[in-house]
DNA sequence: ATGATATTTGCGATCTACGCAAAGGTTGGT
DNA sequence: ACCAACCTTTGCGTAGATCGCAAATATCAT
């Protein structure tokens, strides 16, 4: 095993021909610059240098070991300086994971505006709904929303979770509008569940919590099809602001118990960043969060009240 | 400056896919290797690899790193092969210095047979007169007639260096024989000097030290002018058996006052290999004077007695 | 010849690397 | 669902290596 400093302590001595000038330009003692190549002499078990008390040659071996060595040093430094470089800005390939409803209304839009802060990035996102492991999947960072499982990944919170109560004009004025949340029993509600059997809505309103056993004729495990059918008209639906913020501005659908909204649980937690908790963050991902962070603010977009013209629009 | 050694522990993890398992097989503690390669990370300024209990995964930072590197590191180890290469058998460019006279005599024609025992050596000889520095010009190993004055260097006595006198037989013929060391004084002796004054032989024989002053019609500081002098019949010689030696078999020089020879001195203190007192004596010089030692053995093949056939053959 | 400078070696102090043990966390089988 | 096995990391004490200083030796220039 010969070290490292030792070749250098070599190379460094064949180019200023002198132990002791090496010790001054490095800040070494001579005699640890001659003990280092003595080592390596040893080491490979050949003379590389005859040394006499005013010159230093090099031996057929010593050039042989040097020419290769010089440029091997150098080639070590690039790969050391090109991994450096990596992280002195933003740059590269950055794997983005997420979930498709939330990844393709407010993870993709907001792309362009990263990459053109950052010119050197490339992104690559993927969109799934199963969990899966960042590392597995090679992923520099994630997006959930609600329910942060994995350990071993630092969490950075992007925005509220909130899921209100919607439906469309029509069904309500078909179905009426309910003033209490026992109202919710006797209408049809949109069930996004991913387990059977009896499913309550915990709402927090103005006298506290109230839990709900609601059912109706449909149950999925998908939350855009709870989605088209709230916009279909079908019942009334308990569904994340991100996902109906716009439409409730727009008209296309009501808010139902304005006052109520879903308690916070599992699914309420927040949306998140996830990335891993190693020492050293990449500077991509950081930047990728803090943009995140930024772009969605302390509300996010899709909760601001409609100002100015019609509907939020993305701002920045 | 990051070490060597993490390096390797670095590349040997992503192939073994766990610092474990790259401790059971280098003989480290798991906590060696984790140690080195955050250390590796921290001064590379990235992270290298994302270290979950199960399962390593590299970061784009430490693929990158890890592609560039590991052909580096076999890039090394190759230079560090070739060197002990060189030396596991004589090989490479042999660097031979000599004089001149000595040398298109005794080393020119034993090359062949060197170079026939070891096919992989290529032999550059450079032939001076004037003393030169071995590391100055790049030598490996010098042969020396006489006057060793270099220290720094390792000097092996390859054969006694015996001046002895002689002259053509028509000379003899012309200006008779001696009989004693003082008859010298009568004859016209040929006198290879560097400086200039009067000149002694000191000559040893059966009874004891003789001290001549000689001189005649020849003084010069080339050796090889005094023997074609001497051949051509000018005068009495004092030249070195390697010399002379078989002309004075053939019969084309006879011997003078054949008890007597040069007293031992600064030029006749024989004939020396002299190479670099390093630790590592490369095996091609070894080899090489090895075969030198073998070739002129105690006795050189030109002071052997003719037997057998006219002169004696270069042995071996 | 003498002074300045170069390499090498001995020696003591310092720094680093190593192994062990404990803690925290994950996987796979029961 | 629990448990055992295994992995990584961190703290800590020790062993080994490296460093700088000083002395010895040797060479070049004045």
């Amino acid at each position: 095993m010969n070290s490292l400093n030792a070749i250098r302590l070599f190379t460094a001595s064949v180019d200023a021909g002198s132990f002791s000038e090496v010790g001054r330009q490095l800040g070494l003692a001579p005699s640890s610059v001659s003990r280092q190549i003595a080592a390596l002499e040893d080491s490979v078990g050949a003379q590389l240098i005859h040394r006499t008390t005013r010159k230093l040659s090099l031996t057929e071996a010593g050039r042989l070991y040097f020419e290769r060595v010089s440029r091997i040093l150098a080639e070590l430094d690039e790969a050391s300086a090109a991994v450096s470089h990596l992280e002195e800005s933003p740059r590269g390939v950055l794997h983005v994971n997420g979930p498709t409803a939330f990844g393709v209304r407010h993870v993709a839009p907001a792309l362009p505006d990263f990459l053109a802060r950052y010119p050197e990035v490339r992104i690559e996102l993927t969109l799934t709904d199963n969990f899966v492991d960042l590392l597995e999947v090679g992923a520099d960072v994630a997006v959930r929303v609600g329910e942060l499982e994995d350990s071993s990944l630092m969490a950075r919170r992007l925005a509220p979770n909130r899921r209100t109560l919607c439906a469309s004009p029509g069904y309500l004025a078909r179905a009426g509008t309910p003033e209490r949340p026992q109202d919710l029993e006797a209408h049809n509600c949109l069930i996004y569940t991913r387990h059977h059997g009896n499913v309550h809505w915990n709402l927090g309103g103005p006298d506290g919590l109230a839990e709900v056993r609601v059912g109706g004729n449909l149950r999925t495990n998908n939350t855009e099809a709870v989605h088209a059918a709230a916009l279909g008209g079908l019942g009334i639906a308990l569904l994340p602001s991100w996902l109906v913020g716009q439409e409730v501005q727009s008209g296309r659908l009501r808010e139902v118990l304005p006052g109520y909204r879903a308690a916070p649980g599992a699914l309420d937690t927040g949306i998140h960043a996830l990335y891993p908790a190693d020492r050293h963050l990449s500077t991509k991902v950081r930047a990728f969060v803090d943009f995140l962070v930024e772009r969605y603010g302390p509300r996010p977009y899709w909760e601001d009240p409609p100002e100015g013209a019609a509907g939020a629009s993305p701002a920045r």
